[in-house]
DNA sequence: TACCGATTG
DNA sequence: GCAATCGGTA
C-alpha cells in the first residue's frame, strides 16, 4: 500500500477533498476491490441474519396465534423452541411440557408434524405426543417456509454478481453486501468516490467521506468502550462506516420484506465479516439488528467468553480454557501467537489468535446444496425384533426418498451415492454403508439397500435392545468436483429444469453454482425455452482420453425442442465454458461442427439416446417421472384443500450446521464450501407398505 | 471408501 | 431429539 508520495500536494484533485483535510484510511484499491467479493478487502461487508426462534415462528404464523401469546414448539415431552413471550415466564428449551405449564398455563404447545405409519403424509396430529412409538418428527414444514425465506431474500436483493447469499441452516443466513453496497455508495457519493484515482495510482487514499454524522436509525450500535476510538484523534466517519451503514439499511430492507410477505421476524448482525455479523445477529435477539463497526470489534469481542465463538463450544474450547485457565477473550489477547501455537497446534492457534481479533476472511459461499439426508428415530422404550426395527427402516426410505425427489433425483439433478445406517445399542454404536447403484435409485431399492445394512449390522450379534436407528444417504454429486464431466452434469441440470418447465415463472435462483464454478456474467441468466438449438449442439464427443471416468447411467431428455437429448455416459461433455442458453450463435455454429451422437429412438418421447443401456435407463426414468406427476397431481388437489380450509395454507422444513467453511478459512481446522438451492416444493408425501 | 467422533443448531 | 457437516483415521 505506497501511496504517492506526491498525494498531499494534490490531495484536492478529489472534487470534495478539501484541502488540509485528512484522508481516508482506505484506498481506490480497497473500494474497487469490493465489486469482486475479495476476501481480504477491509471495506467487506457481511450480514448474519438469524429467524427468531423459528419454529415457534413458523407454528405462531400457521395457526395465526397473535404474536404476544407464548407458544413453544413441542416434541414428544419435550421443547424444542420457545417464543419470546413465553421466555418471559422463564421458559426455556429444555422444560418439560409438564413444567412449562406450570409456569405458565395458558402456554399454547403445539406438537411438530409427524408421520404416522399407515399415513401417507406427515400432518400435524392432537395426539402426537401420545405415539411416540409410532410417530415420527417431521421437520419439513420448517424446511418448506426456509425456502420460502431464502427465496424471499434472493429476490429482493439485486441478482448477478451483486448477489452472494448463503444458507447457512434452517434459520440462518449470510448475505456478502459488498458488491451491492459498493453500487449504492457510487450512486450517493460519486462526487468522493466516482472519480479516478489521482495519477491513475489505486493505491491513493480515497478522500474522506463529507458526511459528519451517520444516522444508524434504529440499529443497536456496539459502543466503543473505554479507548474511544482505537485510531486515536478521529472518529469522523470514514468510507467502512459508510459502508456498513448502507450494508444495514438493506439489512433492515430485507427484514421488512421476510416481516410482510412471510410474517418472520430476525434478528440480524452487520460487519465486516462471517465471524462478527453471526456474533453480532445474536447480541440483541428478538427483531433486532446490530452493526459492528470495525473500530468497535476490539471492545465487542473482549467482552465475550470465547466459548460463545463459532467452534470454541465444544472439545477445543475445553482445551484452550484448560490451558490458559480463563474463558475471557480479553485474557487470551495477552497470549503471544508462539504460545498458542505450541499448546493448541500451528493451525488451531493461528486460528484461534485472529479470530480473537476478529479476523475472518472466510467466504459467503453462495450455491448451498444439500450433502447428505438423514432420518433417524431414537425409540422408547427400545425396540427389540427384526420387524420393528424393519417397519422403521422402511419409513425412513420413504421419508428420504421423498426428499431426494424434491432434489430433483428423478430428473437426475443431483444423486446420492452412499447409503447409510447407524445402530445404537446402549452405549455401542454401529454402523454400516455402502453404494447406491445409480439403478437403484428408487425407493423400493433403497429399502432394500437399508436392511441389507441393517443385515450386516445384525451379523455381529448382540444388537438388543436397540435404542436408536438412523438411516442417511451422502455423497451427493457436488457443483464442482476434481475435472470435468462436472460440465456436463451442470448441462444435465438445466436440461432437466427445462423438462419440468411446465411452471411458468421459474426464477433461477441458482445464481450460486454458476458464478463460484466458472467466471459466468451472471448477466443474462434467461429461459431455454425453444429457440431452436438443440442441446446436444454443445456437446461433444470425446476424441480421445478421459475414457476413465465411470458412466452413471443418466440420461437427459429434452422435450421442448425437436430432436434434441443429453447423453451423459462418460462420452460425452460440454463443450464450451458457457452455459449452453448462453452461448453466442457463432459457437453454436462452431459446435455443430462436431461429432454427431449415435443414437437410440425412444418409443415415448423424441429423445435419443447414445445405447441400449442408456435407452433403458431413460425408459426408467419415464416410468419415474410419470409417477411423481401422478403424485405431484394428487398432492396439488390436497393442498389445494388444505389451503382452502387453513387460514395460513403453508407448510414447510430443516437445519443443520452451519458450517462457516469457506475457501480461505473459517474453522481452525478446515472447511469447505457447498453449492445452492434449490426450486421450491409442495408438501411430500409418504408412501408406506 | 468406511467408520467414528465432534460440533452446531 | 433430530438433522447436517466435517475431521481423523485406516
Amino acid at each position: 500500500m505506497s501511496s504517492s508520495p506526491f498525494r498531499n500536494r494534490h490531495r484536492d484533485s478529489s472534487p470534495a477533498g478539501a484541502p488540509g483535510r485528512k484522508r481516508s484510511q482506505f484506498t481506490y484499491r480497497h473500494f474497487n476491490q469490493m465489486a469482486s467479493y475479495n476476501p481480504s478487502c477491509p471495506l467487506r461487508v457481511i450480514a448474519h441474519l438469524d429467524l427468531d426462534c423459528f419454529y415457534a415462528q413458523v407454528e405462531m404464523v400457521r395457526l395465526g396465534i397473535p404474536e404476544d401469546k407464548p407458544l413453544a414448539v413441542q416434541q414428544w415431552q419435550g421443547l424444542i423452541a420457545v417464543n419470546y413471550p413465553a421466555r418471559a415466564f422463564n421458559i426455556g428449551r429444555h422444560c418439560t411440557v409438564t413444567e412449562a405449564k406450570k409456569l405458565c398455563p395458558e402456554l399454547i404447545a403445539q406438537h411438530v408434524a409427524t408421520w404416522r405409519e399407515g399415513d401417507d403424509k406427515w400432518a400435524y396430529r392432537e395426539d402426537a405426543a401420545e405415539h411416540i412409538a409410532t410417530d415420527k418428527v417431521s421437520l419439513d414444514p420448517y424446511r418448506l417456509e426456509s425456502r420460502r425465506i431464502m427465496r424471499i431474500i434472493k429476490e429482493h436483493l439485486p441478482g448477478g454478481s451483486l448477489q452472494k447469499v448463503e444458507k447457512a441452516s434452517i434459520d440462518e443466513v449470510f448475505l456478502d453486501l459488498t458488491a451491492h453496497v459498493r453500487e449504492i455508495m457510487l450512486e450517493r457519493y460519486g462526487e468522493e468516490l466516482g472519480g479516478p484515482a489521482p495519477y491513475g495510482d489505486v493505491n491513493e487514499e480515497l478522500p474522506m467521506p463529507g458526511v459528519k454524522a451517520l444516522d444508524w436509525q434504529a440499529d443497536a450500535l456496539v459502543d466503543l468502550g473505554e479507548g474511544e476510538t482505537q485510531e486515536g484523534e478521529f472518529d469522523d466517519p470514514d468510507w467502512d462506516d459508510v459502508a456498513l451503514l448502507v450494508a444495514s439499511e438493506i439489512v433492515r430492507n430485507v427484514r421488512g420484506v421476510i416481516r410482510e410477505k412471510l410474517g418472520y421476524t430476525c434478528s440480524a448482525g452487520v460487519s465486516r465479516n462471517k465471524l462478527l455479523s453471526k456474533l453480532g445477529s445474536a447480541y440483541k435477539k428478538p427483531n433486532q439488528q446490530t452493526v459492528i463497526r470495525n473500530r468497535a470489534v476490539g471492545h465487542f469481542l473482549s467482552g465475550f467468553k470465547f466459548t460463545k465463538i463459532r467452534n470454541l463450544g465444544g472439545k477445543l474450547g475445553e482445551q484452550v480454557a484448560e490451558a490458559f485457565k480463563t474463558e475471557a477473550v480479553s485474557d487470551l489477547l495477552a497470549v503471544p501467537i508462539e504460545q498458542l501455537k505450541q499448546k493448541l497446534g500451528d493451525e488451531n492457534g493461528v486460528w484461534i489468535y485472529e479470530t480473537l481479533r476478529g479476523i475472518d476472511t472466510s467466504e459467503v459461499n453462495s450455491g448451498t446444496q444439500i450433502k447428505s439426508m438423514l432420518s433417524a428415530k431414537s425409540f422408547r422404550p427400545d425396540i427389540t425384533t427384526v420387524e420393528q426395527a424393519t417397519k422403521w427402516l422402511r419409513i425412513f426410505t420413504a421419508d428420504i426418498f421423498a426428499r431426494l425427489v424434491e432434489e430433483g433425483v428423478l430428473e437426475h439433478k443431483r444423486r446420492p451415492k452412499t447409503i447409510n445406517l447407524h445402530h445404537r445399542h446402549g452405549n455401542q454404536t454401529r454402523s454400516r454403508s455402502g453404494p447406491i447403484p445409480a439403478r437403484l435409485l428408487n425407493e423400493e431399492s433403497l429399502f432394500e439397500l437399508a436392511k441389507n445394512l441393517f443385515h450386516q449390522i445384525t451379523l455381529e450379534g448382540n444388537i438388543w435392545p436397540c435404542s436408536n436407528l438412523s438411516l442417511s444417504v451422502a455423497g451427493f454429486e457436488e457443483g464442482v468436483s476434481g475435472n470435468m464431466g462436472i460440465d456436463s452434469f451442470l448441462v444435465k441440470g438445466d436440461e432437466a429444469r427445462a423438462l419440468r418447465s411446465s411452471e411458468s415463472a421459474r426464477t433461477p435462483s441458482k445464481e450460486a453454482v454458476d458464478t463460484s464454478t466458472r467466471q459466468q456474467p451472471a448477466a443474462k441468466r434467461r429461459r431455454m425455452d425453444g429457440g431452436g438449438g438443440g442441446i446436444q449442439r454443445f456437446l461433444t464427443k470425446r476424441e480421445s482420453s478421459q475414457d476413465t471416468r465411470s458412466a452413471p447411467e443418466n440420461d437427459l431428455v429434452r422435450k421442448n425442442s425437436g430432436e434434441t437429448r443429453l447423453g451423459t455416459s462418460t462420452t460425452y461433455v460440454a463443450s464450451g465454458a458457457g452455459w449452453p442458453e448462453e452461448r453466442l450463435p457463432e459457437e453454436a455454429q462452431a459446435d455443430s461442427r462436431r461429432s454427431p451422437i449415435t443414437v437410440h429412438p425412444c418409443s415415448r418421447c423424441d429423445a435419443s439416446l447414445g445405447s441400449p443401456e442408456e435407452l433403458q435407463s431413460h425408459l426408467d426414468w419415464h416410468f419415474a417421472k410419470d409417477l411423481q406427476e401422478e403424485e405431484r397431481v394428487s398432492q396439488a388437489f390436497a393442498n389445494r384443500q388444505a389451503s382452502a380450509a387453513a387460514s395460513n395454507p403453508r407448510v414447510g422444513s430443516q437445519k443443520g450446521a452451519a458450517a462457516s467453511a469457506s475457501a480461505s478459512a473459517s474453522g481452525p481446522k478446515k472447511s469447505t464450501g457447498r453449492p445452492k438451492k434449490k426450486p421450491e416444493r409442495g408438501q411430500s408425501k409418504l408412501n408406506f407398505g
